[in-house]
DNA sequence: GTAGCTGCAAATTCTTTGCAGTTGT
DNA sequence: ACAACTGCAAAGAATTTGCAGCTAC
């Protein structure tokens, strides 16, 4: 990665101002919004680099594709909500998890994805009832 | 998932006896020594149609495509070595995290993976010193 | 007997790669 | 200048699906 390009520059920035990890579409859709011709292929061939680079982190989550943010961000965890399939930032963390790995292990680093309702899906769903629809673009 | 197949029976019994997660080509291979003609499609129905059923759990870690566990299981969670790759189950867990979640947000269940070094990777790597390969079949 | 299930192969979807042309430095 | 980078299209890999035949009930 040594050349500051305009595709790279754009990727980096909808990563970086996008505040929720995004999707390779996503990013394409939002740094092609900078470079008009940007090609998918260039958005994964940036992703991988700014990953390996240690700029960029992945997010996975269960029966989705991955998902690219910041690693700017301070330490965090993931909520995703099991109606309307969004994924949020969650601030807190429990700390210090050593103690839950077995003996002779050693812990770098955890994990933490949060399973729930959202704000906007508390009621259970009813016929009729106003709330997102299940499976935004935005996520 | 209304009659019991020999190929059902054989992808359960699999899934069920492995003590660790299970990729889609792993069950292929244990259920297949069972029924010898097992295809990959119905491997992957059947999968759906368990977890769809409760009985089988995916999970999924970064860069890796889904594993899949039995739900009779109690909760647990995974630690992936940084080094070696493989999974392990961690029957520890930090307990109730509801209150990590945003205000007016609902918390049901939590997913924890924790990264760092297993038993058998404790030294960093040096030359030719005494280690598991690094990405063993076995996961 | 018949609907559910299976195997096979083709179709999809997601991601990677070869190559020739473009562009930072 | 010239190697890194890009776009396009083709190649791969993983998963899903259509369909005709098999089989549990």
């Amino acid at each position: 990665m040594e050349r500051t390009t305009r595709q790279r520059v754009a990727i980096r920035d909808a990563i970086a101002q996008a505040g929720r990890p995004l999707s390779p579409q996503e990013v394409l859709a939002a740094a092609g919004a900078q470079v008009p011709a940007l090609s998918l292929a260039t958005v994964y061939r940036n992703l991988r680099l700014l990953v390996e680079a240690g700029e960029v982190l992945s997010v996975v989550l269960p029966g989705e594709s991955a998902r690219y943010e910041t690693s700017q961000h301070p330490h965090h965890h993931h909520f995703q909500c099991t109606r309307c399939r969004r994924v949020f930032d969650v601030h807190a963390c429990p700390g210090n998890l050593a103690h839950l790995a077995p003996a002779g292990f050693t812990v770098d680093d955890h994990e933490l994805t949060l399973y729930g309702r959202c704000s906007d899906c508390q009621v259970p769903a009813r016929r009729g009832a106003k709330a997102p629809a299940r499976a935004p673009t935005a996520r």
